[in-house]
RNA sequence: UGAGGGAUCGUCUAGUGGUAGGACACCAGACUCUGGAUCUGGGAGCGGUGGUUCGAGCCCACCUCCCUCAGCCA
């Protein structure tokens, strides 16, 4: 960490912060909490809640505590709780010993329940889902009064205690808030607290048969914590007036303040667990850690750094306006992080035979090259030279375009920590009329570092020796969206957003040639393929096959230029 | 047509009555044994109309547009 870093400018949550440490509110506390439904995988918009979270505690001496929102056993799995743990913590953050469930919590809701049911403030309701629904009116329709609305406390009780017992059936009553059904705020008419739901719970099993709703959990959830700032995205704004109620009529002191910001959307790619969930279960991509997905598990195997993630969100900003990132500022973040971080090594992704006429067949030179340039500490490795070498096949044009400044006939490129040489020709396959090898001479005094080798030539190109290359698979990764929103078109079926997908995301190349010094590179571990981009060995690496994820390409003038003609 | 929110360069975000700033992206140039990195420069913004004020992105009024809400999901 750099001190010297310019500071994070206070956002908008850290201004209430500020003022509330300014009146000595919750004698000066900071506390929050992370709680994810332990429904699904993190993604990175899980990641921006988890960084402020997190960071917002860390800067004022404040905690931080992981919670699973477990109140709906019928969607919720240990997979998802395993899977979230281990991402956090990946991530960077620690929870200490704070680790909650609203499971562990259901006594004390239960309790909290008779308490309302006792003061009048909650009865138990017979209305089916439906009659519910038509009861609450509309936006321009105020609600009517249930029916139930006015059974007694007596009744309310006993009926409540036999909804736990276990004696009615799934949606045959609930457990309702008695407020207003008149209020402009829906979510105020009334709301359901409990419902029954003969379902095992992951972590109580069949103890319960009836489950809290988020409403009137979570306030509950907060104030047991001890939370102070209770952060959560713009949605449930019309929520804060019922999360309020909840804490207000039970009369809990020091109460948690909720506060709401927007969450994260980012161009070509889909954030919805929805969404996610149908390309992991109709085959679109290979599964949640699939290096295409904005899942952490498919950063992490994409070969993100956590360092960079984290950067990116603390620098996205936090705010309550809606707002679509443009997923090449994630790029860019990796990208910074990574040419400071990552080794160099020459690989080549579409191999082209190069022969160096003039080069003795039978001599093996090691080249020095410097492992990292922008970190003099990376030291350097040895690289093998020899008459046959490969380099990229699109760094050869037997007929060149204007700006083109590598090999074809007769021109002259260096190789990079080798020779300068020259094109003498090539040779074609008389089938498919493509090229198939080229021909050169070398310059015996232009070897890198001799006093030769000051000329200059215009372009410079990776290669690796033939006889001591390592074979290798590439999986370069693009957007997994053509489009840049998904937000704009989000109205439409979701078919839409299928229609959209980028079909070319993922191409394989299995026939890669990499430099011998990545023998054995473990997986996980991070190179810079010179002039390429950033790679990341896959877990799918063998120690006869090596396999890599590309993580971002380099940024690339080259290509630029292509694309204008 | 109810309620709750929101609108500042293409994108994200500062600015809290006193010269609209940064980052990404983009464009141009320098440098380069990575067409990478780095460096320099550039274009680009306050949704609209009125009002208050010496002075308004900021305060007031009206308007426009966008988002969220009618789950026994969270």
């Amino acid at each position: 960490m750099n001190s010297e870093e310019p500071k994070a400018t206070v956002n908008f949550i850290q201004e209430i912060i500020n003022q509330d440490k300014k009146t000595n509110k919750h004698q000066g506390r900071v506390h929050l909490r992370f709680p994810p439904e332990p429904n699904g995988y993190l993604h990175i918009g899980h990641a921006k809640s988890i960084c402020l979270n997190f960071g917002l505690a860390a800067q004022n001496n404040g905690l931080c505590n992981l919670r699973f929102d477990d109140t709906n056993p019928n969607k919720e799995d240990v997979e998802y709780i395993d899977s979230i743990i281990n991402d956090v913590r990946w991530l960077g953050f620690d929870w200490g010993d704070r680790l909650f469930y609203a499971s562990d919590y259901f006594e004390k809701m239960y309790d909290y329940a008779v308490s309302l049911i006792k003061a009048g403030k909650a009865y138990v309701c017979d209305l089916s889902p439906d009659e519910i629904r038509k009861y609450r009116g509309s936006f321009n329709e105020t609600g009517r009064e249930s029916p139930y609305r006015n059974r007694s406390v007596e009744e309310n009780l006993d009926l409540f205690k036999r909804m736990r017992a276990g004696e009615f059936a799934d949606g045959s009553r609930v457990l309702r808030a008695k407020i207003d059904m008149s209020s402009p705020n829906l979510n105020m008419r009334d709301p359901v607290l409990y419902r029954i739901l003969k379902a095992t719970h992951h972590r109580t099993g069949d103890k319960w048969c009836i489950y809290p709703m988020y409403d009137y959990a979570h306030p509950l959830e907060d104030y047991y914590e001890k939370i102070t700032h209770s952060v959560c995205t713009l949605e449930f704004e019309d929520h804060r007036p019922l999360y309020n109620w909840v804490l207000n009529v039970l009369n809990l002191p020091d109460p948690p303040q909720q506060i709401e910001f927007a969450r994260l959307n980012l161009t070509n790619t889909v954030m919805s667990k929805r969404k996610l969930r149908r390309l992991v279960e109709e085959g679109y991509v290979a599964g949640w850690d699939d290096p295409r997905m904005p899942t952490i598990a498919g950063l992490r195997r994409r070969g993100y750094t956590p360092e960079s993630i984290r950067n990116f969100c603390d620098r996205i900003g936090v705010s309550k306006s809606n707002s679509l990132v443009d997923v090449r500022f994630l790029e860019h973040c990796i990208r910074e992080d990574l040419n400071l971080k990552a080794p160099r090594v020459m690989g080549v992704l579409y191999p082209l035979k190069l022969v160096i006429d003039n080069y003795p067949g039978d001599m093996v030179e090691e080249m020095e090259s410097e492992n990292n340039p922008e970190d003099p500490t990376a030291g350097t490795r040895k690289i093998p030279f020899s008459r046959i070498i490969y380099i990229e096949r699109e760094d050869f044009h037997e007929d060149p375009p204007k700006k083109y400044f590598r090999l074809a006939p007769g021109r002259e490129v260096r190789l990079k920590n080798a020779y300068i040489i020259k094109c003498e020709g090539f040779v074609r396959d008389e089938r498919t009329g493509e090229v198939k090898e080229v021909h050169c001479s070398y310059d015996p005094e232009s070897k890198s570092g001799k006093a030769g080798a000051k000329r200059k030539v215009k372009g410079t190109l990776h290669w690796v020796s033939a006889d001591h290359a390592l074979k290798a698979e590439a999986r370069l990764y693009d957007h997994l969206l053509l489009d840049q929103n998904e937000g704009a078109e989000e109205q439409e079926e979701e078919k839409d957003f299928i229609n959209q997908l980028n079909p070319n995301s993922l191409k394989v190349l299995t026939d890669c040639l990499v430099e011998p010094s990545l023998a054995g590179a473990a997986p996980g571990s991070r190179y810079q393929f010179m002039r390429k981009g950033y790679f990341c060995v896959d877990p799918d690496s063998a120690s006869d096959k090596l396999v890599f994820n590309r993580i971002v390409s380099l940024r690339d003038s080259w290509a630029k230029i292509l694309k204008e003609n």
